[in-house]
DNA sequence: TGTATTTAAGTGTATATACATTTAATACAA
DNA sequence: TTGTATTAAATGTATATACACTTAAATACA
């Protein structure tokens, strides 16, 4: 459906204006429907993100900052969420020898566990809501890469 | 700069699924650099957005119910989002005298003359962020509309 | 060395969002 | 008409986010 008709606005000013609605309206498409993903495990979508970025690590801990820098959304606030983890046993936090400011973050067994429950789940739903072939979906990673400058 | 390198993740399962986190990625960066345009002004985001729905309607008023099915953003509360603005005088709220149960929204000149001071700079602001040929962009619309489906 | 600056993480607080529930009006079948 | 279901909007409440500020440690450098 195109995005006029999807939000009713009969016309936009250029292309560029376009795309921008566009987009913000393509993602909260996407967070609505992945909500029902992660509510039956109380995880929210940025603390899902966080256990991925911390399995990412193989095991090597990683900064509080520096996972609020491979963030999805950069204005949540990392240190709450890794508290958050830390509460429910998905993570372990420890100072950091080195440099006592920072403290370094490692994904737990349990959360582990979670992930792998969430996993398949995960990616039949991103397969399902992304109705395009697989050579389109190529083109708009490289689009949206080059969208951003 | 690709979407791995932005989030420093090696590689993806497959596009699937390196395009729904790549698309919430380009989401969140336009709206952290979007904030500094409404912050001034005291609006959120989402504030703008239903006023602009709202100078869509050319004087003829929409309910709440059909304000929130415009919103780009399904789960926020048009409920009390049209309160906020109803308190800084951008719209006038009142009761539909066919059906009780609704309530007509309007916005006013206030509402207008605020849109009308933001205009120019979300324009120029949604141009210089797509770093994309007018063409890339229209293909980049067509995609995202297909996307959804 | 001592003082200033920068950096990392955490915290305070107002606002926003998610989601369930409530209230009131309407539709409509028995 | 009465009772039930549905719909529109508002509200209660827990959590999340935005953003400024604080604290403590590390670094820069006069």
């Amino acid at each position: 459906m195109r995005i006029e008709e999807a939000i009713k606005q009969k016309e936009f000013k250029d292309p560029f204006n376009k795309v921008v609605v566009n987009l913000l309206y393509t993602s909260s498409y996407i967070v609505s429907n992945q909500s029902s993903l992660f509510k039956p495990l109380a995880l929210s979508p940025e603390q899902y993100n966080v256990l991925r970025i911390l399995r990412g690590q193989n095991g090597k801990p990683i900064t509080v900052s520096s996972i609020q820098d491979r963030m999805l959304n950069k204005m949540s606030n990392a240190s709450r969420l890794v508290e958050k983890l830390k509460q429910k046993d998905f993570v372990v936090r420890e100072e950091c020898p080195s440099d006592r400011r920072q403290v370094d973050i490692m994904i737990t067994d349990k959360g582990l566990a979670i992930l792998k429950e969430l996993e398949s789940a995960v990616y039949d739903f991103n397969k399902q809501i992304v109705h395009l072939s697989e050579e389109e979906t190529v083109q708009l990673n490289t689009l949206l890469d080059k969208l951003r400058g």
